[in-house]
DNA sequence: CCCTATATTTTACGCGCGTAAAGTTTTTGT
DNA sequence: ACAAAAACTTTACGCGCGTAAAATATAGGG
């Protein structure tokens, strides 16, 4: 307990009593040592209170223990909730996982990744910035170190892809709101940064067709990140308009959907599926938030818990060498029935 | 732009015809070599893409230029809206930060700490998770580290405190709520993490006596990081029992004052100032969110901008070597009034 | 109790780079 | 054109630790 004036690994050995390198095969692995050996060793770290240099250990480590995790946008809520989720996933199985934010912006994504070799990681999880990524960065970085990409795929490349099944859920949430009243009206940025929001305007379209609708995309404008303020005003400007040729909207994404909402609260328009109610919105994410909207918000919510679990458990199955080919896996999204549709 | 087989600063300084310890003076300050040689290295990292391992560059500095920012939980919205801020500050002053979280557990942020040492920061931006803190941890890794405490004060220990000014919050926005109608009953938890928390109650008790009302304190159990579900079950409860004494609620923060509302709607109660409105709701922070809920939320925000920016910089200077005594630093908030108050 | 097989520890070197000190070249002033 | 100053390069060593190979200690068998 005393503040150790231990610098590195030599000096605690001295102290300990034991040489520098049994220390280090201690750390690496307590029962590798003998126990007499071990005793003195905890003992001496209970004493000085001594931790090997973590960048120090991995710089000359065949195999290092790293994970980089990196994601677009940490402040959306999607991203923090499955970085939170991979993380954890990652210390279970005894791997030190790393977090990173590409800010929503591809010269960091490429800094990020840049930097990340020099954490020499066992392996990666990457969720790319979407149509914004550096394609030939992101291919070449797959190519040097084991990475999973995971919810938004970007051609061939990497150990494996995981993600939401996007075209089930825009399919299921149609499917839903088709047979619980009028079909919906699609609400969309223009210019989405995630591929995903095209596959789920397409499943949307497709599911419109089957049933014989009539399908009507509104494309808002707006750039970046803050997609609350594009989806309140994309919404305040096609309710002026009267723009929805029925009293349904299904969002792109919750976090326009909860823009909606607040454009529709201020006009004046009350939502929700029961009497009384001029229109219905439905959103797609399950973002924590959508719960205590008002009203709280219908939508079909990732499974968190899957996506993460499959995406670290193909990456660490690859880091222990078993070499599958690529493919890639879509997890189904499941339906939250609440009173906004 | 060929793929680089080079694997060290070694194999980079001979291909390029320059010996290494040059090289290395350059990528610390490109201008401290000849322009010669600076476009011979220029030219081969163009052409090899080589760059140094960031952390072998910081094995054996005497300072280097790496920032820690360890935020008590990322997923909360003031952390990373405040983290962002102070990331972008760190690279604009020539820094590089690195950003870690707590995940709202008190062991996290002592293994945070013990990581932090590795990384040999010039200094750290700290916001602790405040009472649940491991005291003499933090005192001890501040004696250690220039670091700076932000958010929420633990004593005074590191360069400086920077924090939002609480009392200043309750007592502006129990001011406001005072003179426009009703004077708000206080909204909290019961065991808040937070000891700003602790401030916001006594601002809102000092701020009623002055203007001669009978405060009352609502305090809901629940413990954790989910403050809108406590919020909104809190309020469940309290709205049954009709355990408000005015129409007035000031929440002790917004993620308590999101559950609020939708307690409020499920209850059918409308919200807001106008005519025809049940209960009035204000929160306090300032989270991007309270724009869009229904009604948009009548708040008291942080400075985030100032916050930050004054952080930043005192960390800075103390990094620089300008000593100055121990001081706390208060930024007063900005109201902001919308629907629900 | 002695010898061999196995478990540990030592020795020695490497990782990728920073940096001080000493030697060399280039620039500057005249 | 020459000396002094400035810029640069070499040399040499260090950071904190991993790891293979050699040396040593421990355990098992008769």
């Amino acid at each position: 307990m005393s503040d150790s004036s231990i610098k590195n690994m030599e000096q605690f050995a001295a102290i300990s009593g034991i040489s520098r390198p049994t220390v280090s095969k201690y750390f690496n692995d307590p029962d590798s040592v003998r126990r007499s050996s071990r005793e003195r060793i905890e003992a001496a770290i209970e004493k000085y209170n001594y931790r090997p240099n973590i960048f120090a250990m991995n710089q000359n480590r065949a195999l290092t223990k790293n994970i980089g995790i990196v994601v677009p946008l940490l402040s959306d809520p999607y991203f923090s909730e499955i970085a939170r989720n991979l993380e954890q996933h990652c210390i279970d199985a005894g791997y030190r996982p790393t977090l990173f934010s590409a800010h929503g912006d591809s010269k960091h994504e490429v800094e990020v990744l840049d930097n990340l070799r020099s954490l020499k990681p066992a392996g990666v999880l990457l969720a790319p910035l979407g149509r914004a990524s550096d394609q030939d960065v992101l291919e070449k970085f797959c190519a040097d170190v084991p990475t999973l990409i995971f919810d938004s795929n970007v051609g061939e490349c990497g150990i494996e892809f995981v993600g939401s099944d996007n075209f089930q859920f825009a399919r299921d949430i149609t499917n839903y709101l088709c047979r619980s009243g009028e079909p919906p009206c699609f609400f969309e940025m223009k210019t989405p940064a995630n591929p995903n929001a095209h596959r789920r305007r397409q499943s949307y379209l497709a599911a419109m067709e089957e049933f014989g609708f009539e399908p009507q995309v509104i494309s808002v404008e707006g750039e970046g990140w803050a997609f609350e303020e594009i989806g309140f005003r994309g919404a305040q400007d096609a309710l002026l308009k009267k723009a929805f040729a029925t009293n349904t909207v299904l969002c792109s994404n919750d976090r326009l959907a909860i823009g909606f909402l607040s454009a529709c609260y201020v006009n004046g328009i009350t939502v929700g599926h029961g009497e009384g109610c001029a229109i219905r919105v439905a959103g797609q994410d399950g973002h924590p938030l959508t719960r205590y909207t008002c009203p709280p918000l219908t939508t079909i919510s990732h499974n968190y818990e899957a996506v993460s679990l499959q995406a670290a458990e193909a990456l660490f199955a690859a880091i222990d060498g078993q070499k599958q080919p690529w493919k890639s896996t879509r997890i189904e999204g499941k339906l939250i029935l609440r009173a906004s549709a």
